[in-house]
DNA sequence: TGTACATCAGTGAACGCGCGTTCACTGATGTAC
DNA sequence: TGTACATCAGTGAACGCGCGTTCACTGATGTAC
């Protein structure tokens, strides 16, 4: 904030953590991220962190939220308003490329047992289920949509996690992309659409 | 091996870490999982398994292969000759009751990034997709095995992922597999069915 | 406009911890003769 | 059958590491008068 070389007060240290905490998730990938390397990141000393973040836990929520905000939006700019099985493969791939190109901030909002009863973090699952919900409805209106949005969202899941794991035969962005969307078309065949 | 009290060569001190770190994995549930942690387990010094494993991914490693042979065997228990969608909602079913009753094994099996050159896990991996292959053909012998069994791994791994997280408004294990029946119905409804 | 002071956001030393891994070692085993 | 010896599977001390968290502290900020 004030313009000289390092001020005393950080000016918004909160938010330089969060930013931290994803450049290390994006550089070295592994999911052991540590308050102490945030605050190294920040360029603060060890502890400065504790003001705004009650513990190690509590800034690990605070990224899962904003991954879990980051992927909805992905996720609505993959398609404005689908309408057919085809779309939602657009989607389904939005969702796994996310996987994809942030692994460990992916592992972090899926795989990691940060805080469950954190309201950010709930918030944002509610945000993504509904989402899921409201095209589900919008593709398939004469279908029931409760199992079925269930069904889309952990198969998007499982195919973003079992690509991260490399548990497909697969080299390339656009033979994921591919892989995606002929797994989308085998289980939504588009006779059964009733727009 | 020998009756005394405590011999000075174990025995089959391989076996015993592997023993040692599954009930570890069974117990906190933590993917935590260390070296010293097993040794101290298995009664033996911290270096004592260095005698069988090159370092700690290779211990990780041979537990998550002993993971997935047994996941193999619970499918395979599951159902024996499944040809219809119930029959395949069986198997989904045993698939997620494995990730629910053992959340730390299924984790290091998933979401570790163990040693992937291992030539086990490979071979595991092989097994449960080709498993799976079969059981599609079986059901549905009229439609393109290999992106419906695709899929259909994805689909349920991405319950037993959901699941674990709670992602899914769910308290006991009988809900649970009325979830993910519900699901399997959903994407595979029984009319598809050209046995 | 100037000053006293409460509040707040940082510092930095220190704690105890468990970890992976190395090293030189020693006790037990089994094989060759 | 007995003995020398190579091999093997353990021991235990030690290393350096990074971690989460505590504590008393201090510098900066902003508000009341």
């Amino acid at each position: 904030m004030s313009p000289a070389g390092t001020p005393y007060h950080h000016g918004d240290l909160r938010a330089a953590c969060l930013r931290a905490a994803r450049e290390l998730l994006e550089e070295d990938g592994s999911a052991g991220l540590s308050l102490r390397a945030v605050a190294r990141r920040a360029g603060v000393s060890p502890t400065a962190p504790y003001r705004h973040f009650a513990d190690r836990d509590a800034l690990i929520s605070a990224v899962a939220a904003q991954g879990y905000r980051e992927l909805t939006e992905h996720l609505a700019a993959a398609h404005p308003a689908p309408r057919t099985p085809d779309d939602l493969a657009d989607i389904a791939i939005a969702y796994v490329r996310f996987a994809l190109e942030r692994p460990a901030m992916f592992k972090i909002m899926f795989a990691e047992p940060c805080d469950p009863t954190s309201q950010e973090r709930a918030a944002a699952i509610t945000a993504i289920s509904g989402y899921l919900h409201d095209i589900v409805r919008r593709t398939f209106p004469a279908r029931q949509p409760e199992p079925l949005a269930n069904a889309l969202w952990a198969l998007v899941h499982g195919l973003a996690f079992l690509h991260l794991d490399g548990k497909f035969d697969i080299s390339t962005p656009q033979q994921a992309a591919d892989h995606v969307r002929s797994a989308i078309h085998a289980l939504f065949p588009s006779t059964s659409t009733t727009a």
